[in-house]
DNA sequence: ATGAAAGCGCTAACAG
DNA sequence: CTGTTAGCGCTTTCAT
């Protein structure tokens, strides 16, 4: 296809110098005169050379690679918004840390899920992981890889803070203060569907749910809570059966945009208005919560600056920050669009 | 972090064999006595072996990479149900071929976008790269990119068929069909929201669009056309002028499911019905085509498999096929849901 | 059918 | 500041 590609003894030869000081310039160590960098570099540009990584990484035995887990089938495209965030964030902190990203799906349910982990970071000679929920949540799973390689978990539970370093948003907050926004509305009988119950992070979204409501003189146990599973199917089947209930609540609370996407397309289905009939609110802000119709009220989490800062923690890591875990909180916020108003309006 | 991985040697020794038999077995070469085989297999799993991908690599001088080249902004997101499709089907063949996947993001509108490709090649020792539209329309980076390494386009114009293997639909025929289908509903006056015209997949739909119209015995050039860009605020910022204008359209057809999204919400805004007063159509058919209301009229396209076929096609011409570029159609469809009625009904 | 020897291109002590 | 010397772990001729 090409001819042979220069390696770093053609450079040294072609600025002649030692191979050594190649690699020093190339790798921009110390004790080189500006003069003989400078020479190198010319020789690199004209010679049009470029490090092979993989001889790098044999020689270095440090492979620059850093795998993102996503808890998914590769069939299926759960949370496509959620799942890109998070990519790219990483992807953009990869390229200015110079590291490579390899972005990997483990099925959910899969009951060898740690050995898939671990497999991946034996196979590949992984020097860091990104892991999402679940897996982010799992004692177990996070401490086999902490043993293997440097770990940073996307909302990870409390269990599991203490284990890896960490980001994420105060999902409990969170919960409570879209449920304020809620109450402040007027609303006061409301019902929550849930994500996977694996998910501890959108558990305790309900849990400040719950918070807000009993601050407000309710009784919590009053919420009506269905097991979803994040998916726009999950907010379809709940929704359907709680607007069929006798007195169905004035305000759904979903664990995620995509189940809240599901819960308007079923009340559009029931030509209810929304939010004049009935209130619903979803999580993440992902680009759906503007897409759909009306747009929804939701809680903004900064994706892509988690999955960026989860990639700086395993970096700082890997060049030797001896801290503790440190788990990161980042900013949430309700961002109020046209899904939720006060209730009885129609 | 953990102790020193066995090595090829370690298994050589364990096994009581020499080295090259080991690689022998672990490469399924010939050449090896079945009861060897078995005791060699029995040491690799037993030491808990596994290759070192960095040093196969290097000593065989092959790099086992694929780059899968999307044409966006780091920043944004742009068709997330679309980049994501594709890169499941690739990592999926991926995984199947024993390769590895490299997803990139090159900024759309770079000028040096021939060059952040190539140098990706050079840099990663990348053997092989597919490209998303609108690269894969581009005849000099094409060609540029087939000289350094093996080649896939996705949904490549005709002026690129001839230079590397492709897979892709029959966009005019899906255009086409799509406008047939209004017709049929007894639609006359359309408008069509077009994609970037770099990519000129999406101007193919049209050209169906107008055939179809034309057809029908109407004018061609009464089709409104619209220079979208494929997002969603593309579609609400045309939708919005054509619906202020004294004759709307009564269908508006979309290049991608994202626009058509934002011309439905524009409808909605406007407290049209859809589509009762309007009709609206998307391209793709991806999830997002059944998470708007109503659920979209579009006409499907395999993404995942056409990825997948890509990366076929690559493995294939890296074990040495050498027959000339082929391009493979895949078969589109038009999916019917509830977007698109007959005119007027309002 | 098997093994010995020679690198792949690079980094990393260690000498100067 | 700079070069010399060893490998990193594997595949690949080439003998046997």
């Amino acid at each position: 296809m090409h001819a042979r590609r220069p390696t770093i003894d053609d450079v040294a030869r072609h600025s002649g110098v030692g191979r050594t000081t190649v690699s020093r310039v190339l790798n921009d160590g110390p004790n080189v005169r500006p003069e003989v960098r400078d020479r190198v570099w010319a020789s690199v540009r004209s010679l049009n050379y470029s490090v092979n990584p993989q001889a790098r990484s044999l020689a270095s035995g440090s492979s620059g690679l850093i795998a993102l887990v996503f808890a998914s089938d590769l069939e299926a495209q759960p949370n496509s918004f959620y799942t890109s965030a998070l990519e790219l964030g990483a992807l953009r902190e990869c390229l200015v840390q110079g590291r490579h990203l390899l972005t990997h799906h483990v099925p959910q349910d899969s009951p060898d899920r740690k050995r898939q982990v671990l497999d991946l970071i034996r196979a590949q000679r992984c020097q860091g992981l990104v892991l999402t929920p679940p897996f982010s949540d799992d004692p177990e799973l996070v401490t086999a890889a902490a043993a293997q390689c440097a770990v940073a978990l996307i909302s990870p539970a409390p269990a599991t803070r203490g284990l890896a370093d960490g980001v994420g948003v105060d999902d409990e907050a969170g919960g409570y203060d879209v449920a304020r926004h809620l109450l402040a509305l007027g609303h006061r009988d409301f019902a929550y569907i849930t994500g996977l119950e694996s998910h501890l992070s959108a558990a305790r979204r309900l849990e400040g749910v719950r918070r807000a409501v009993s601050s407000h003189g309710l009784d919590p146990a009053a919420v009506r809570v269905l097991a979803g599973d994040f998916t726009f199917r999950s907010g379809v089947e709940h929704t359907r059966r709680l607007l069929g209930e006798a007195t169905p609540p004035t305000a759904i609370l979903c664990a995620n945009d995509d189940t809240a996407a599901g819960a308007l397309s079923v009340a559009h289905g029931l030509h209810l208005s929304v939010p004049a009939d009935l209130s619903i609110t979803g999580f993440d802000d992902t680009p759906m919560s503007e897409i759909v119709w009306p747009p929804l009220t939701t809680v903004h989490q900064p994706l892509k600056d988690m999955a960026g800062l989860a990639v700086n923690a395993l970096a700082r890591r890997l060049t030797g920050d001896g801290d503790g875990p440190r788990f990161e909180t980042v900013p949430h916020k309700v961002i109020v669009r046209e899904s939720s108003g006060p209730p009885g309006a129609g």
